[in-house]
DNA sequence: CAAGAAGGCCAAAGCGCTTTGGAAGACTCT
DNA sequence: AGAGTCTTCCAAAGCGCTTTGGCCTTCTTG
């Protein structure tokens, strides 16, 4: 059933189908009603190929995957998009994943311009002054970024979470208890929002006339295992930290295993405070000593991006908005004073 | 730049440039180089939407994902998601992702074949008589499943791994070791993999004599709690197992927390094996007692399933061909005998 | 009441590609 | 030499939708 077929049937033109379907004012109300009913009965549904080809519009929003066999997709990844699908859904927006060599992104961000794929893309794991988002945003797409880059010479748009200000409350909350010696177990530092999170520990320390420690600070991908070496490392130094803030769950696991293999324990002899996204399937409070966190449902920030994503392609959102969601701090057994 | 400037500028019409740049054979051969030449100095690229609108082809896979507020996408899905993703790569196939309702996928199905949207779908976490399967099926569109269903009337065109014979050989080893009372905590039962899983578990019983007591086998959706969960459930029991196989790692997790809960150890309490898709951020040798483990690359198996889509689209592979992969026993430290 | 405005509809021209159905010329074969 | 066969190319017809420009009617308005 297509467009043609439709019209003829209800003995109108194309066009007034088509305009009354896509709800432009210059059809009657009556005739309208007459169209979309027949259009509801008969099923008919535009052709999306066609409409896409007259318009440019796709109904898609588009995600370039870094892939190649060293690298891995983040698990976040998936919560992420939970959220983004939740929002997506109801609104008929379909995602589109271009895989591109991890090295090589930029190709792909052109082709899938270029050839008007998607209406819009969104941007991940930042970097300071990325070259995804100057190359998104001069070649005109409507884009959102998921965090912040970092000294680029214009703004765009973004949703971040306050990735320094959670990593300051955390912080400040060890430096209170009397912890002077920290330490920081971060992800990749190439990447913006571990810059912030150290910022964030610096800052505090520093209001108390404290050092962040070159040697209590790791910047690692974050697997368990990472998180299991950082620690022991950590723990092993004559002047080990009293307290650690941990950039993720995972990396978290791996904390908590090093001090268990250290005969050590938690908060004894470490406390600890994590980031998380907020994971189905590992909770901080099913740690076996109720795990401290910093928590931002990663969920919840793709379901916003999504609807972000829409607002500007339908050109009701302009400009470029940041936007920085607070982070909460939850405390749990696994922070207490300093030990003596 | 388009088709018709290209022709122009080459003085050829449309339909002779569109030939050469397509392969076909009615082309002569000097000119075919002559307007390759020329394509790739303007640097042309045929518009996807109108090659799709003539031709039908997308040069997309499609998943319908689905969705909802009480909907967990898998976590495994980022590492499949990494193999299909790293063959689509080099193949210039791109992935939509078109989030469903978790309740009505088979609306969504339908849309993404009546439009066209995709070459091919493939079905994951598939259960006994699955209506997609079915569906996709009737609707004429390439597909391949990923795990198998049971009982369909018809055949179909799947990729597996031999979940019943991993868990076959998993519950033998416990057997042989001298363990009488095994416990299975497995994923959710309504899909085809973990019934397969637990038949494995019962045939190696039922082959020394043996039963899987009900009150022994767990079903539960694969979160670290509910493994903690499970295990605590299993382990406080009057005749509590010796020994446990597990669906997956992050569960195991958990039940390694109930153990130590419950101040056993592992093996010399309880031995365990859990199936491994292989993450890279959570591995089984990094367990506080290195875990056994039923090991297959989900990644792997995404890559295979890219590429057998990619074949059936252009032809290359036909009829139900269903490909079972083997998968190895890695024997660790958290298998021992049966105590005493 | 004539002129202008507004409402409601249509025919046809795209969007950029593929593909059908020739046609012209070169070549082979009897 | 004429018929038949390749080879090589082209004009034009789709694919199914949106949108431009315009044509009737009917409704204001001075």
């Amino acid at each position: 059933m297509n467009l043609k077929q439709l019209s003829h049937m209800l003995a109108l033109s194309q066009t007034t189908v088509s305009r009354a379907l896509n709800g432009y004012p210059e059809v009657n109300e009556e005739t309208r009603r007459r169209v979309m009913d027949a259009a509801k009965r008969h099923g008919y549904r535009p052709n999306p190929s066609a409409r896409r080809l007259a318009t440019g519009k796709t109904g898609m929003i588009g995600y370039v995957l870094p892939t190649g066999s060293a690298v891995d997709i983040d698990p976040h990844f998936v919560e992420f998009l939970s959220g983004l699908g939740d929002y997506a859904r109801s609104h008929e927006l379909d995602l589109v994943l271009s895989p591109a060599d991890a090295d090589d992104q930029e190709t792909t961000y052109r082709r899938i311009v270029a050839n008007r794929q998607v209406d819009a893309v969104y941007i991940s794991s930042p970097r300071p002054a990325d070259r995804r988002v100057a190359l998104v945003n001069t070649l005109g797409i409507p884009f959102i970024v998921h965090g912040r880059s970092e000294g680029c010479d214009f703004d765009y748009p973004f949703l971040d979470i306050d990735n320094e200000g959670a990593f300051h409350e955390a912080a400040r909350l060890f430096v209170q208890l009397g912890h002077r010696r920290l330490a920081l177990i971060n992800g990749d530092n190439r990447e913006t929002f571990a810059i912030h999170r150290e910022r964030g520990v610096r800052r505090a320390l520093a209001a108390s006339g404290l050092l962040l420690a070159e040697s209590h600070v790791c910047s690692i991908t974050m697997t368990e295992e990472n998180g299991y070496r950082a620690a022991r490392r950590l723990l092993e130094q004559s002047d080990a930290p009293t307290a650690i803030i941990c950039s993720s769950l995972i990396m978290a696991l791996g904390v908590v295993r090093a001090v268990r293999d250290l005969g050590l324990t938690v908060p004894g002899d470490l406390s600890l405070i994590a980031h998380d996204d907020v994971f189905p399937w590992l909770k901080p409070e099913n740690f076996s000593v109720p795990l401290s966190t910093t928590r931002s449902s990663i969920r919840l920030a793709g379901a916003r991006i999504a609807e972000r994503l829409a607002a500007r392609i339908s050109g009701l959102e302009e400009g470029a908005r940041g936007e920085v969601w607070p982070v909460d701090l939850v405390v749990r057994s696994s922070v207490a004073g300093a030990p003596a």
